[in-house]
DNA sequence: CTAAATGTTAAGCC
DNA sequence: GGGCTTAACATTTA
């Protein structure tokens, strides 16, 4: 579930409810579901990984994390990990487990930077271009997952797009040269749409190159796994094709 | 059967 | 306070 191409298929898959009221809300979410019960679901929205249901007075925010789901009209798991259940007329319902539910103000234009965002049309390269420059120290494996400049890209966006342009996971971003970093930033994106498409057409699996994979398809040699960086998530790379720059 | 995982946050420790 | 580690969430997949 939990990486950005998949939200925007979760934003497609319950759009039909935007517009619509909400006649009961529940769940185990700690927030205060009561004041939603009557209220219309004015917008849906993605940034990144997560996914904000609109209303004239807040705005929920849902974060699936590693393990949450969605469900429409039908309940697919069990009541214990519900944490949304919002009600419409006409036995319609949404249904969201085991997310992270939080209650936001209902303008959030202010708190999020949509310019980060990869898969939408606000994305400004040259910003993300920028805020790579005030972490020079930092290892490209662990700013490919940071959100605040490449939101939405997740573990395995990161393996595929290092992969993908012959980068080493361990470069540090001031070692990094021009060109290459240009291509990091393209393919940050270029790749989530990629995913997105895979994953519409359920073939995401088998366009994995690097991603849980053995050997290296180009130098047919055994792809390195080692779980890099501070975020310590495992990354899989070729030692042989994917250059580390140093110095 | 067991372990790890598409992710983030909060708590605890030094 | 910073920075690091761990737990928590609960299901699916290898």
């Amino acid at each position: 579930m939990p990486e950005g191409p998949s939200l925007i298929i979760a934003r497609e898959a319950i759009k039909e409810f935007k517009g619509k009221k909400v006649v009961a809300a529940s769940g185990n979410a700690k927030i205060d579901k009561d004041i939603l019960a009557g209220q219309k679901l004015i917008d849906i929205r993605t940034w990144g990984k997560q996914l904000f249901l609109c209303f004239k007075t807040s705005t929920v925010r849902i974060h699936f994390l590693m393990f949450g789901s969605y469900s429409v009209d039908e309940q697919k798991r069990k009541k214990q990990s519900i944490r949304l259940r919002l009600d419409f007329s006409n036995e319609r319902r949404l249904f969201f487990y085991t997310c992270s539910v939080l209650s936001l103000p209902a303008h959030i234009d202010d708190l999020y930077d949509w310019e980060a965002d990869v898969l939408s049309d606000k994305w400004k390269p040259v910003k993300a271009r920028r805020k790579l420059k005030t972490i020079p120290e930092d290892l490209v494996c662990d700013a490919l997952l940071n959100q605040d400049i490449f939101s939405g890209v997740g573990n395995i966006i990161k393996n595929e797009v290092l992969y993908r342009i012959r980068l080493h996971p361990e470069t540090k971003l001031v070692n990094i040269p021009s060109k290459k970093m240009s291509e990091l930033i393209k393919e940050a994106r270029q790749y989530s749409f990629d995913f997105l498409k895979w994953k519409k057409e359920f073939t995401l699996k088998k366009h994995w190159l690097a991603y849980n994979q053995k050997l290296c398809k180009r130098c047919n040699l055994l792809f390195k796994k080692k779980y890099c960086g501070k975020t310590k998530r495992k990354t899989c790379y070729c030692t042989n094709c994917q250059v580390l720059y140093k110095e």
